[in-house]
DNA sequence: AAACTGAATGTAAGCGCTTACATTGCGTTT
DNA sequence: AAACGCAATGTAAGCGCTTACATTCAGTTT
């Protein structure tokens, strides 16, 4: 139950320490440690012992002001709060772990002076690398970035005409995709709830896909109702709601991401619409909750583990400089469930 | 996009370099960031000033490793994969970030060699104090802690009885509440699902409150019949299904949280069964998921947020050496909604 | 004016590691 | 047996900070 302080006891034990119960000198203990191959089975077996005997683990600050590395990798994602970017991160992190590099993540509530202020708190942390979500950022922090020569991977996202590189879909075919399959079911009068585009290329990427699918369908984008709010389930309910009072309502909601979609449909059920006969609604992302609900939700699936993996692997090839980092795209597809269906004859 | 090597060009400046550029000592420049209120106005401008040139920022290695504090908090959840514990760590995280800590995540994946893992991790990282989840844990983990004077506090449970000061709610009683409603109801065919209890308190403790509610209205605690699976909804889904198949079927299945209990209820759909006319089902956590099932679930309320808050700020005290840490206990209340109700009459 | 304050600043010794370079010692070669 | 090469180990110089202690220098006091 120690408190902290007042402490005649011994110390935490340090690898000079363990140097001098083993009777060597300290670098080979440190080699022992990083580099076990360097050193005679004899030595290292008696470095191992005093290792174990006397509890040393290393200082962690110590070491990375030493080496100038910290194994370690950072990733700023929007929000904790639901799974969008869990799975992904998972995946992230599972990855990094086999080459014992650790992961700190951190979030920014979807707000991008937060998000600048964590970038600056993981690389003062001695980030070796960082994964960021979506490529918009104020060009001081990218400047801030370079200065630092922190590699930088974005991710969730894929636009290889952007400056750093990616590792994602294309969020605007993706969502062209859905938008079409909509348009096919004979819906003309559609909405879209969104995030804030101004702030988020993703938002804004998947917005543009839904107006290049009407343009294609031979309907006027600019006719289209978004109605951007956070990204909550209460949110979605109230703006589902707001759009579904306006005159006329539209056929079919198309929604930003899941948690959206999900308000829109208990929103739905509130205001005593059926979906999907009287209104459809489509999410974005397939995590769980789009499973849970009924009917379930009809949304875009995301590869998000593979995503992950892939985008782990990538950073570490880019602390390493064994690359500089090359964009990759992942495939998105139609994840049809219960939410959408031909609208109703008639008006 | 700097390749992180070979570089000629300025590197990252260091306290010295601003210290050099203001002319002053570099203990001045590290008060004025530090104790600012120690160092005249026109010195600490002339600091700022050249700290802003330069663009400096403290390198956190360093700094940690001179001043031996890391304003680090550690804490380990079992998954991110859900909400369980999203919204309590949100708020632990903003109520450090009001005095400067940070907090570090890291997930056991509800795993008890994982989770030794990651305390050993955080600990090395030299996290000043850790926030855990449950009492449950080897004691030579709680030995190397005491070791190393790091403080701990334990919440998501409450019990005063056990070393390490716990600030949460007792899961054995609220679970007894839920038990005791369910009970009241009518229900006399009961079963649970739950999370593996060998590892894990707080599962114990619920099922330990179901069958004291058992015991205290006549019945034979020892007939629960409990299924104990992972905590995913597929897994709640196949508990709950194999519950219902045996003979008798129960009339009301108690989960040991939400996301079995919305497994549960998804399974009860595929198999026909309306819910709750032909079984009831109830929860435990009240996160997000647990409002968008149709029915709604009824469950547990659990204060997450405030729970948040109040370890926060107590292992905040525990570091500072206020406090060896106190105990404290939440109040959970029961979040009928439309899972529960009478059994049919008969069979 | 000498002596004494105390606030502001400076000096320099670490903190616990890693690693370039130096040294040792043993098996080979000649 | 002298000379060499190379693997194993040791020596010690930092890494960029914090902080105990020393110094300086106004302003007070006597």
């Amino acid at each position: 139950m120690g408190s902290k302080h007042h402490s005649l006891s011994q110390l935490v034990p340090t690898l000079a320490d363990v140097a001098r119960f083993a009777g060597v000198s300290t670098a080979t203990v440190s080699r022992c440690l990083n580099a076990p191959e360097q050193v005679q089975e004899k030595t290292r077996d008696k470095v191992l012992a005093a290792v174990a005997e006397l509890g040393y683990s290393p200082n962690f600050s110590a070491q990375s002001l030493a080496a100038k590395r910290t194994n370690t990798i950072g990733a700023i994602i929007p929000t904790m709060d639901n799974a969008i970017f869990a799975r992904g991160l998972q995946a992230v992190q599972e990855e990094l772990g086999r080459v014992g590099a650790t992961l700190l993540v951190a979030s920014s509530s979807y707000r991008r002076d937060l998000e600048a202020d964590q970038i600056r708190a993981l690389v003062a942390r001695g980030a070796d690398g960082l994964l960021l979500i979506g490529h918009d950022r104020d060009a001081e922090v990218y400047a801030f970035l370079d200065r630092r020569q922190v590699p930088v991977l974005v991710s969730w996202a894929y636009d290889p005409t952007q400056p750093k590189p990616s590792i994602g879909f294309d969020n605007r075919k993706a969502m062209r995709a859905m938008a079409k399959e909509v348009l096919a079911k004979g819906h003309r009068r559609i909405a879209a709830i969104s995030a804030r585009q101004s702030d988020n290329d993703r938002a804004r990427e998947r917005m543009a896909g839904v107006r290049e699918a009407m343009t294609e369908a031979g309907l006027d984008a600019s006719d289209l109702p978004v109605f951007e709010t956070q990204y909550t389930i209460e949110a979605g309910g109230a703006a589902f709601t707001a759009l579904m009072t306006g005159t006329p309502a539209p056929t079919a909601v198309i929604c930003g991401n899941d948690v959206l979609a999900v308000g829109a449909l208990k929103a739905a059920q509130t205001l005593g619409l059926k979906v999907p006969q009287d209104v459809s609604i489509t999410g974005f992302d397939d995590i769980e909750l789009s499973t849970v609900t009924t009917p379930a939700l009809t949304t875009v699936h995301v590869p998000h583990r593979e995503m992950g993996v892939l985008a782990a692997r990538a950073l570490l090839h880019m602390v390493t400089g064994e690359t500089d980092g090359e964009s990759l795209h992942l495939d998105t597809r139609l994840q049809l469930r219960d939410t959408l269906a031909a609208p109703a004859l008639s008006t």
